[in-house]
DNA sequence: ATAGTCAAGTTAACCGGTTAACTTCTTTGG
DNA sequence: CCAAAGAAGTTAACCGGTTAACTTGACTAT
């Protein structure tokens, strides 16, 4: 067992204290002369003296920890992460990751668990700040404010005061979505989410398709919103009930595209129709929402909202670092812009 | 900012030293009577105390952190996770950070990157023990080997003298997955993978695919086995060379399988099989490997190779968590069952 | 009655750094 | 010429626990 290099080993072979070798590593320039501090960088190089995070953290009270909060899913009794289910979380996760790491911090992971309290995990190992991906439930959030440490939310209640939070404007975008169906001529669209009224994004997503319907001097069919779960299974059962809507209805009146909020949902939506022998987009178009990888893969390719996930994760983890270093006075509440990727998954309505 | 509550303060309000309060909460049965133990418990239920991890980690020696370190992918200056591209890496994280929790231990996560000192990183965190997803070059490993703590590699080198490894027998799941593509009436199967010497897992499969068609008096094409990155691009840029030896070949001879040694190549491929208006699997089969949910999305679904990657990454942390605690004697090798799921994208061959 | 055990704590050193306060020596200003 | 200021370190307390060694009193065995 190599003998871990000190702090003290390196004062000793300088001949210094080990105050000065605290000083130089931290670059406190008043109190080393340029010649001493020479010696000690040598020393540290020659003896690979590596300080150590944990006596540091104890002793600043600052760890260079980031937590990541994520969502899970229950599946009987194991609560998985939702990282394994929706790409999302791992395109996100590594943009944090990324920036975390090019700033000097490093990134820890936990799913949010009911019976678990994420006061006492960020506290015992005195995170320096959270990011919550997805949506956070209220006491979990309150529980955290407690501790006054920085907190960015992503794509969670947007505005929330003492909390920084990166989105977008998701009316603005439920709306292009919608009007980019209608621009190809689609009038009986779908909506597929999960809860409308539990998750705010999905609200204003919502909102958005609606105002779209109506300047268009449309109107939605209650029987074609659907809410489930943001899943692969959610997406699927949405589009049986999509299938079934779309088989009994006469020509002319059926519906013609979807927009689901989350690609996932549209990837279990499609697998559902195609099943079904209705085809996509011949038969129906559909629009996702979130720009995952995955849309590549599928046959067709899928349409969907670009939010560049990737480089929303290192935006979150810059800010949270800015706030953490003080860089920032107030809470920052940044809306990202989003944009239509075309692939094949729309096309005009045909007669049915 | 509310004042954190220390072992002091429990100890002041009990009216005992804090060394009583931390045999307490580590159990040291023979000295406290049961008492003062429920006096103390009472007080830290009371306080809210939560023990201060950084503080018990620099005392200890023992971190009560779990590294998991991740491939990446180099595009241009950013070299981001791999994570964030194949969601086999996103599964294989979940199953470890759900055992990690159940045992107490935090999941701390890094990308590999050429220029950062693996070692430093685990030892300025002193880190209880690391776990390798994908390939593991050589010099981190020693790297790391030098810091004496466990460590678990996943499909990387098997049999690594003193790392625990796990994986499957990847010969046998090769041979599988082409004898069941013969079993189908298929005779001329490609095999598409990341780089095979590079790659021990590659070469096993490999192997195991060359052995099922020798057994069968087949022998393999040169020109339908392939090597290019285990990605979907990757994969996309084989499935456009399959394509043009199908296009090429005379009937009766023209390849009619592929099996892809991962999941995400099969996606590309398959994407590039249809645009090159390829059907499948009518015209050409394809088994993959892994099973990742994404299997589902793909219409046709992939018939694949399962391996159980959550569950294996449970695994992997339960071993290393065994052997951290002192449960485990030997180094542990662990080969996984594998077996094929049927979907959709094989069927009997047919004339062409 | 007396030494020896044991139960139940306490004390204090320690983990590996950080940092406020202090020292010592040199320089500068009036 | 002497006080004040500044430069370059050192000392020691501290962060919040853990743990080996020690204490104290009660109980046991001889």
């Amino acid at each position: 067992m190599k003998p871990k290099v000190s702090a003290k080993d390196v004062a000793r072979h300088v001949g210094v204290s080990v105050a000065t070798v605290s000083n130089v590593i931290n670059n406190v320039n008043k109190k080393v002369s340029e010649e001493t501090r020479q010696r000690v960088l040598k020393a540290i190089e020659e003896l690979h003296y590596q300080p150590d995070f944990t006596a540091r953290s104890l002793a600043k009270g600052k760890s260079n920890l980031l937590g990541v909060l994520l969502p899970i899913t229950q599946a009987g009794d194991d609560e998985s992460l939702l990282l394994k289910d929706n790409p999302f979380y791992a395109e996100l996760l590594s943009g944090i990751e990324f920036e975390a790491g090019q700033r000097g911090y490093d990134v820890i992971i936990t799913g949010i668990r009911p019976e678990q309290s994420l006061k006492d995990w960020v506290r015992k190992r005195n995170m320096d700040g959270v990011i919550f991906l997805g949506i956070t439930p209220e006491p979990f959030l309150n529980e955290l404010k407690a501790l006054h440490i920085p907190v960015v939310l992503m794509d969670s209640h947007p505005k929330q005061g003492d909390c920084h939070s990166i989105g977008h404007d998701d009316f603005l975008a439920g709306k292009l979505a919608c009007q980019y169906l209608m621009a190809r001529g689609h009038q009986v669209i779908g909506f597929l989410s999960g809860g409308i009224q539990t998750s705010p994004v999905n609200l204003k997503r919502y909102e958005g398709y609606q105002e779209a319907l109506k300047e268009a001097g449309l109107t939605s069919r209650p029987n074609l919103v659907l809410e489930d779960s943001v899943s692969f299974e959610g997406g699927y059962r949405m589009g049986l009930r999509i299938a079934q809507e779309y088989e009994k209805s006469r020509k002319g009146e059926s519906v013609t595209a979807l927009f689901c909020a989350a690609d996932i949902v549209a990837f279990g939506a499609i697998k559902a129709l195609r099943e079904k022998r209705i085809k996509v987009p011949e038969e129906i178009s559909v629009v996702g929402f979130d720009n995952l990888k995955t849309c590549d893969y599928l046959i067709p390719g899928l349409t969907t909202v670009d939010q560049g996930i990737y480089h929303k994760g290192v935006l979150a983890a810059g800010i949270l670092v800015d706030d953490i270093e003080g860089k920032l006075e107030a809470c920052r509440h940044i809306q990202l812009p989003v944009r239509i990727v075309e692939r094949d998954s729309v096309c005009p309505p045909r007669e049915k």
